[in-house]
RNA sequence: GUGAGCGUAGCUCAAUGGUUAGAGCACUGGACUGUGGCUCCAGGGGUUGUGGGUUCGAGUCCCAUCGCUCACCCCA
């Protein structure tokens, strides 16, 4: 084979791209009764769009970005997230001058250089929210409440909503001192992964999954015992907005996300069934970033959903029903197949979606491919059909035949 | 970046180191001269990922390389 496609991206064909295509749909009527408009932003950026937001030493930016040199030597990055586009826009076109919450979605690629495997791929795709200007808990609980309907509409159940609150600048450079102090008594009986982690970012440790580690960090402080008054009284807020909104949750207090710039509440929704890479959807709250990129201090909370993880879910949990073709002309004879052509030009003008065979094959073998195509009708043009003004039909399913007039077809065909 | 498993027809897979690499599905045609699905028959389709090595002989064994998959790290 002389081409393919780059290593961890893919080709979406039918019939899996209709399943895209309900969801970004569904995203699109969801989250605009919350009030959220779409933004496109741009593929690309310079790369301190990422490398400020997303923190100089997380795995994104050492070692997974796509960067390159434009031609006058800048330094461009294919987005490999998008909350940094968004807050970049948002500074950018100061919308903080306009009215609070601004509320955007957005859906498209992204792009990580990582080895893939399941449910991780280079070209990867997010439907993602994003709320400026509250940092209200309702606001929070209401962009949970969101992505939950967002995920049951579109037919996915078997989901579990995780909740932490990783605190404020404030409050999380206590708490991480206070876990290094308990991880420099046990270092010795942790795994090398977690002595790097120890070293380079505490709260990771935490996550391990190695029943050494596990066992070695089970009495270790938790976050939500460290939180600030404030952070404390939100994350306690937020908790019963969702009860009362019936979204249900587990606190995982040892949740912690891989991006530097989320405070306070963070969340995952995960599923069983989706191998090593299990979140389908994860989001947090970042009150410092819009200061970071250069506008007034604002909070903001979003979330990111995968595209390819969710739609791996949809499809091992539902059937997939492609458009129905309404009907296929078999025809017999020269003159037959051009009255064919026309008149399928003029029936898909109205709407209606035909199809004919051009190849001038047997009766037999177009009846054969109008099965294959899951046709309704076959509609059937030979010499007695011309000579008579009529055309010939036959429902697939029962196989039940007839005649129509040629001049009331189109009623025939409104009317099936 | 690290580790493991796997590469044979469009797809799913057979073939003890030994003739001309097979089967099912799919595709095309026929049985049925103007009627699909079911059945039967026939046909087209392969550089066994690639390159080297061992051997009288390699799809099979060895080495390298490329690709795919899963996992680690990390993340959607």
């Amino acid at each position: 084979m002389k081409y393919r496609a780059p290593k961890g991206v893919q080709d979406i064909f039918p019939p899996e791209v209709y399943v895209w295509q309900e969801v970004e749909k569904k995203a699109k009527e969801v989250f605009s009764v919350y009030g959220y408009s779409e933004v496109r932003t741009p593929i690309i950026e310079f790369t301190e769009v990422f490398t400020r937001s997303i923190g100089e030493d997380t795995d994104i930016v050492e070692k997974e970005m796509y960067t390159f040199s434009d031609r006058a030597g800048r330094s461009i990055t294919l987005r490999p997230e998008g909350t940094a586009s968004v807050v970049r826009a948002y500074v950018q076109h100061h919308l903080y001058n306009l009215p609070s919450p601004q509320k955007f979605f957005y859906l498209g690629p992204m792009f990580r250089y990582e080895r893939p495997q399941k449910g991780r791929y280079r070209q990867f795709h997010q439907i993602g929210a994003e709320c400026f200007g509250e940092d209200d808990p309702r606001v929070d609980a209401e962009l949970i409440e969101m992505l939950k309907r967002f995920l049951e509409e579109v037919g996915l159940s078997g989901l579990n909503f995780e909740l932490n609150s990783i605190g404020c600048r404030k409050c999380r450079p206590e708490y991480r001192d206070v876990l290094i102090g308990f991880l420099a008594e046990r270092v010795e009986h942790l795994c090398n992964d977690c002595i790097r982690r120890y070293r380079r970012n505490p709260l990771r440790v935490l996550d391990c999954k190695l029943e050494g580690c596990r066992k070695t960090t089970e009495s270790a402080p938790q976050i939500p015992d460290y939180l600030c008054t404030e952070c404390k009284e939100h994350f306690g807020a937020l908790q019963q907005y969702l009860q009362r909104l019936n979204v249900s949750y587990t606190v995982n207090p040892r949740m912690v996300r891989g991006l530097d710039y989320y405070t306070r509440t963070t969340f995952e929704v995960t599923s069983e069934s989706l191998g090593a890479q299990n979140a389908v959807a994860a989001g947090g709250r970042y009150d410092g970033l819009v200061e970071e990129f250069g506008g007034p201090s604002t909070p903001a909370i979003g979330f990111a959903v995968g595209m390819e993880r969710l739609t791996t879910l949809l499809m091992e949990q539902r059937e997939i029903q492609p458009p129905g073709l309404l009907g296929f002309f078999a025809t017999m004879g020269e003159e037959a197949e051009e009255k064919a052509f026309f008149l399928v030009s003029e029936l898909r003008k109205k709407g209606f979606w035909v199809e004919m065979d051009y190849r001038g094959k047997s009766l037999k073998s177009q009846f054969r491919k109008a099965d294959r195509l899951g046709s309704r009708y076959v509609f059937i043009i030979g010499e007695d059909e011309i000579q008579k003004g009529v055309i010939k039909y036959k429902r697939m399913s029962d196989g039940a035949q007839g005649e129509v007039p040629e001049e009331e077809f189109i009623n025939f065909l409104t009317s099936v």
